[in-house]
DNA sequence: CTTTTTTTCATACTATAGTCTGTAGAATGG
DNA sequence: CCATTCTACAGACTATAGTATGAAAAAAAG
């Protein structure tokens, strides 16, 4: 059920995959989850469960409060 | 897959929820998700979506990165 | 104790997270 | 340009999140 917090979430993946100059395909094997759904993540169309919040989070080298935390600055 | 965060974090959810004295009803009905699934994430057998987690948050007066801070907290 | 509220557990079910394969298009670099 | 890498998209599939009902066990209250 696409809503702004997903799309929020999808876009710090972003921000952070660009920081560290990784593709998804990179970040989806680092993260162990598919390729193809590291772009589903991205563009805010499904809700990751936390155990893959914390996998995206330590392949990215951000904390997942931290990360979480950058995700509600979009709706302060 | 039942790990070590969902562990944490249910244990985070009950005690947040204890100190307001909420039920694990009434912290259903409040987060809009259902009684018993209340307690299958308190006992850590569930890993909650992201929309999940927020309205958990949003229930229980703590911001979402807070909460899971908390949880990092576990593994330090 | 007895009653009432709260939580756990079992089972069955529906919705959606997450995988997999391939392809077309966009972006990037030589 | 051309070749290569990267991302978006589609569709079909599997795994698990999340719902629903009820009843037993545990905890809290009186």
């Amino acid at each position: 059920m696409i809503t702004m917090v997903e799309l929020a979430f999808g876009s710090e993946i972003k921000k952070a995959r660009k920081a560290l100059r990784k593709s998804q395909e990179t970040l989806a094997f680092d993260a162990e989850i598919h390729r193809t759904y590291v772009s589903l993540i991205e563009r805010g169309q499904k809700s990751p469960t936390l155990t893959v919040i914390v996998r995206l989070s330590k392949a990215l080298k951000v904390k997942p409060s931290e990360l979480i935390r950058r995700v509600e600055v979009h709706f302060e």
